[in-house]
DNA sequence: TCAATTTACTAAAACGTTTTGGTAAATCGC
DNA sequence: GCGATTTACCAAAACGTTTTAGTAAATTGA
């Protein structure tokens, strides 16, 4: 910030709105009415008469008057805008599965008539642009996603007092809202039944495990061998560090390479998709002599038509998900007290390679 | 919206906002001055003492005051809020391009501290969020994405007077501000280049025609064409409807049965890629058999290496032209009178297969 | 020395709403 | 027909800033 001295009285930008819009002031001067009626009239109070409510409905529609939103929030306290914060460490930003959950977000928010405010924060641990938002009064409530182990930003808004919901589970879930899906118990099943059919080398191609969602799912693969009394060795993991390019292909490739897996189990349906070149390079043809499973979280823009009955997926919709974080951040916003805990239900399509067997998966 | 008539004085939501902020007027009590010398001496006006400012610094600072964002936005008639209006005709929200994009858009908002409102519409023609945002003061101006010909909202934005910047021209560019590449210009040299180099029969994969850009494109292929005397049957061209769902696969499949194609002009690198199988599955092996030219738009998860040198990949960042697009639109709002039209450089990289012949493609 | 200027501050208005705490007039109950 | 209630309205305060239009006190210039 440049300091200022001219002459004299000096201050940073001149100021440059037209003063355009039609205001409640007009409506009132107009109807010949106070603006109290005019104010009430439009919000539904039951204190104004029939024709009167009539008139004024009529006068704003004709002239398309729209409260001052900024008005608005300084009076009510109340903004109607939910914070997305995505982390920018420079490289990291784009990953499909952002835009999958964006896309439910912003319908559910426009569906409630409220405004996401998204930001990227290149910060270390992202807490500036959280602090200036719940010291500036810019929005009512945050949504979290992709926590990481003992998130500083959960740390941070669990003391500030202010709503928000987290996409996956981090520590302490009952404290905070959350949407999430049964990472454990998901990948704990798709373990069992590739055990059931006999996989004693199988390669879990992992998210990056400093993620919750990625260690939860771990979890659920060790607790499945534990529970079958195999060797934790049957399934070796490979994370994949954030972000993925290409990753799909790398790690398949690895994985491949290390000993004769009979099976691989991925994380996304899109790494599962970029392993497949790697595959076919390695004369492996899927649901023929190796066997892959994979989460589907029903990407828009990935086909997964030509790998139906051959990979085994378990689909969820990251769009349904973003949908219920909005409802649930507005829930709380309205209602301080309010806490959800949202777990998205998964398919189960298991390829035609596997049998489902449900004395060993449950 | 449900009417209300309970017994008296029913109205909507309660309020429920916390008061909690420290104000101006908290930091004037305290030390013991005007509500006007904090205001000023915060923002760096000169009729304010040395010793005093830097009292009013250390105190706001030690109560971490910041401005409320609404009240200032009240009284300026500036919000420092950008509008992005993302269209969700139900199934066509996610192109991994926008998030590439909008990448951009956050890291320059961001440094200029400005906050982007992200929404999305469903509606036909995707004017009635504009027009709430115009009407309600929410955002000092808009970015629009992904023009069609004669575009609706360009239309509205023109003569609601609101700044506005549009990625990628349409109709009458002189008429507003815009980021966007050289579109004819770029695919003229592609086409130049793959003539020159003896393809006779080249397939273009292109984006929806329904864009501007994507006949832009179309323009500078014939273009070429008629410059070098050639059929214009030389490129027939295969039209992706937007969303492209694993679009690259599917046209390259339709595009290889017609004809013997030796050459395959893509629109978006994902595409290429996504043919890539296609192309394996035909016996075509790129930069051999098959040559293979197109946009790299720079996508963050998209891994180029492996085609590096094998397919002719003309580059240009989608993200720096989000940057540009939020300098440009920012701009504009601090200075209704400016418009910027900015051109995004692009660099040619050669596969080996092709010979760049500087008379030939100029 | 004292008028003119500069320095360092401030009271009050304004931004456009919602909400509080009313009041007259109309209606009701009996 | 009249007190009580209900109906239909309104003035003013409040939200938290910025900006306008000042004013005393200190400093300067001759």
């Amino acid at each position: 910030m440049a300091r200022k001295s001219f002459h004299k009285r000096t201050g940073p930008g001149k100021k440059t709105g037209t003063r355009s819009s039609i205001t409640i002031k007009d409506l009132a001067a107009e109807l010949d009415l106070s603006i109290t009626t005019i104010s009430r009239a439009l919000n539904g109070y039951d204190d104004v008469g029939a024709k009167t409510r009539e008139r004024v409905r009529e006068a704003a529609r004709k002239h398309g008057y729209r409260p001052n939103r900024n008005a608005q929030r300084l009076v009510t306290q109340r903004t109607h805008n939910i914070a997305w914060i995505q982390a920018d460490n420079d490289k990291k930003f784009v990953d499909p599965h952002f835009v999958e959950v964006m896309a439910g977000v912003l319908r559910g928010a426009r569906m409630a008539n409220y405004d996401i405010v998204l930001t990227s924060d290149n910060t270390e641990h992202q807490i500036g642009v959280y602090d200036r938002y719940v010291r500036d009064n810019s929005v009512d409530g945050f949504i979290v996603d992709l926590p990481q182990h003992n998130d500083p930003r959960i740390r941070y808004l669990l003391d500030s007092g202010k709503p928000f919901i987290v996409h996956s589970r981090a520590e302490n879930p009952d404290q905070y809202s959350w949407v999430d899906i049964d990472n454990p118990g998901i990948y704990k099943r798709l373990t069992k039944l590739l055990v059931a059919n006999g996989h004693e080398r199988i390669a879990f191609l992992n998210g990056d495990a400093k993620f919750t969602f990625a260690s939860a799912r771990q979890s659920g693969v060790e607790q499945a061998l534990k529970e079958m009394g195999r060797d934790p060795k049957t399934v070796r993991t490979f994370n994949a560090t954030h972000p993925m390019v290409n990753a799909g292909y790398q790690l398949t490739k690895k994985a491949l390479m290390d000993g004769d897996v009979s099976a691989i189990l991925y994380s996304s349906a899109l790494m599962a998709v970029e392993g497949y070149g790697a595959l076919m390079q390695a004369g492996r043809k899927p649901g023929r002599n190796i066997t892959i499973a994979t989460m589907d979280d029903m990407l828009n823009y990935l086909d997964l038509s030509p790998y139906e009955g051959i990979f085994t997926f378990v689909r969820s919709s990251l769009r349904d998900a973003g949908e219920q974080l909005v409802k649930g951040i507005i829930e709380q916003c309205e209602n301080r007290a309010a806490r959800s805990q949202t777990i998205i239900p998964a398919r189960f399509l298991i390829g035609r390679d596997l049998q489902d067997n449900p004395e060993q998966t449950e």
